[in-house]
DNA sequence: CCCTTTGATGTTAGCGTTTACATCCTTGCC
DNA sequence: GGCAAGGATGTAAACGCTAACATCAAAGGG
């Protein structure tokens, strides 16, 4: 197996120097359009690849935007990066994605490998890091944005909303359908912030309508979460039997519970409405299809991307993103 | 925002020469131990982080392992990834990933732009590709394994198992149960080659059974799969009222079918005996559990990182690997 | 006590590209 | 027709690191 050819190589099949081939191969640089087509083809019957490695040394510039998210198996985080991938790599940018399975531990690691490619651009998922991987981040001297979350103390930009804020929207929704026994399902794992967040918010918003919330159930940590969701409800009616509803602190854990009453001959709505969080594909199809929240992962991953591009181009102020998540009402609700 | 130090600075503040510093960072080098404490301190107390892009030019290793999967929003593919990122980051390996969005042009492209970082392995899901991405793998220079699939032509090294074959499985469960009047469901985009390899599959198994297997309902584009599955169980209803046993192209299809049969009030499996494919969570949770086939996603992962850490440090003879995948029977299909 | 061996450190050059600048040849204008 | 302006191409150096080799001191053996 030889050495592939480098730029010499083609300069030197083209008759022409290194230089015009390098530009040659750039959008914006001056050379003749015959230069340009000859060294092209040139190039292809040489097999030339281009070696991005070189050329980032060299200018500086790595074109890579580094991001880290919980879980790739989440139509969520899936769709924000997805948004993300789109409009970045329209630009010229790699995303160097990176899942850190819920563990900030492993998010630190994470982070510290991507810094060392030198990333040009730093979106990572929530506000929660280690103390470690927050001095990486505010030293990398590159933009760094938090998504999915308002972090009391943001270390760069934020593109998110508030987890707690948003259980407002269902707490009210079903209050306002009479339902008093509200339980929350989920929120108890150390490593589920968002969860975490979601949990705080539930109680919160009970607090403000005089109700008691005391109907707590946890659902372990974020993996399996609709096997958990099934046991978890086993626990709920175990303990709390006159519950009349139950947000969920997803969906998935929602349609574990909401599959587990199926299982049980429990009526949803009638005896307990469920609700979940994040308008998975499941909300939409289930039986009856769930009430959720759409967090609007798109939208975020959207939003992220342009703040980044902006911030690359124009380092100029750009204020951070705040999301508005939207409550969408379905039949698990509304007897 | 001043320019981030080097090694250069690293050396002059430890009082020693940059190869110092270079072999402090390296695992098996030859610096004494004092020193290399010492170095590591002056380079934190600097906020030194190491430039892999430069290693890499100099080395002309990048410890880029390039992977693609057609979707992110896949338990599948993402245990895959998992399992490929856990074993080969152990051995220092960054795992570079691409979705393609199940669109070949998406994949030539995303190879293309792999291939200017110079991975020193790449991975691919499936065995169906552009004729010029087929050309960029061969010409590569480093190891290429395709996943989840048996390439009839492979390209160089092959991790996976027979869609078609495996189809098999179903068919002789669901007839050895009775069934005969069987319907498949999906694998009519173009763009999903898995899932038309399984529908060729159910063709021959049928066959083999003396079957007619004429009960063929589309599902699209793999995007939004339990919606469709929901539309699709509607037309497969209308044009074949008496089928007796369905074959979902994925658990997420079939469990759109299942859906829309409870909502129909057709009942599973005493009418309607429902099966799927993927051995997702949700086959484990819904009402009745729906019998799959699991396809050994880790282990596929797992399997592929070992080859690749073989062929990169021995080239010896390595041999392909056939994953075997296994039917999970469950209530959806026994009366 | 000298010479070999070994381990620790230094020196030089170069990986493949691009920045910065220089050079050359057109082209256009008065 | 001469001269400025601009487009196309070339030259030299550098980006930050490591391979390869050289050097030096300490340790060990006869």
């Amino acid at each position: 197996m030889k050495r592939s050819p480098t730029m010499k190589d083609v300069a030197h099949a083209a008759g022409v120097s290194v230089m015009t081939v390098s530009r040659a191969f750039k959008q914006d640089a001056s050379v003749g359009e015959k230069t340009r087509q000859m060294i092209r083809e040139k190039a292809d019957e040489l097999g030339y690849v281009f070696d991005a490695t070189a050329a980032n040394l060299r200018s500086q510039r790595s074109d890579f935007v580094a991001v880290t998210i919980p879980s790739l198996n989440n139509a969520n985080f899936a769709a924000t990066v997805v948004a993300l991938t789109g409009k970045l790599s329209q630009e010229g940018y790699q995303v160097l994605l990176g899942h850190t399975n819920y563990d900030m531990m492993r998010e630190e690691e994470l982070i510290g490998q991507f810094l060392r490619r030198r990333p040009e651009a730093i979106i990572v998922t929530g506000g929660r890091h280690t103390e470690r991987a927050r001095q990486m981040l505010k030293n990398a001297g590159v933009p760094v944005i938090e998504t999915w979350d308002i972090p009391p103390n943001p270390i760069g930009h934020v593109v998110g909303f508030s987890n707690a804020d948003t259980m407002q929207l269902l707490v009210d929704h079903l209050v306002g359908l009479g339902r008093k026994r509200i339980a929350f399902m989920g929120g108890d794992s150390e490593s589920d912030t968002r969860g975490q967040d979601r949990r705080d918010g539930f109680l919160t918003a009970m607090a403000g309508h005089g109700l008691r919330a005391d109907r707590l159930v946890g659902s372990g940590a974020p993996q399996k979460p609709m096997q958990k969701g099934a046991t978890a409800m086993g626990d709920l009616l175990a303990r709390f039997s006159d519950t009349d509803a139950v947000i969920c602190v997803s969906d998935l854990v929602g349609f574990g519970a909401l599959s587990e009453c199926q299982r049980r001959g429990i009526a949803v709505p009638d005896q307990i409405a469920m609700a979940g969080f994040g308008a998975y594909d499941i909300a939409e199809v289930c039986v009856p299809r769930l009430t959720t929240i759409d967090p609007k992962p798109t939208e975020i991953g959207e939003t992220a991307a342009g703040l980044v591009l902006q911030l690359l181009s124009n380092s100029n102020a750009v204020s951070d993103k705040i999301i508005a998540p939207a409550l969408i009402p379905a039949q698990s609700t509304s007897a």
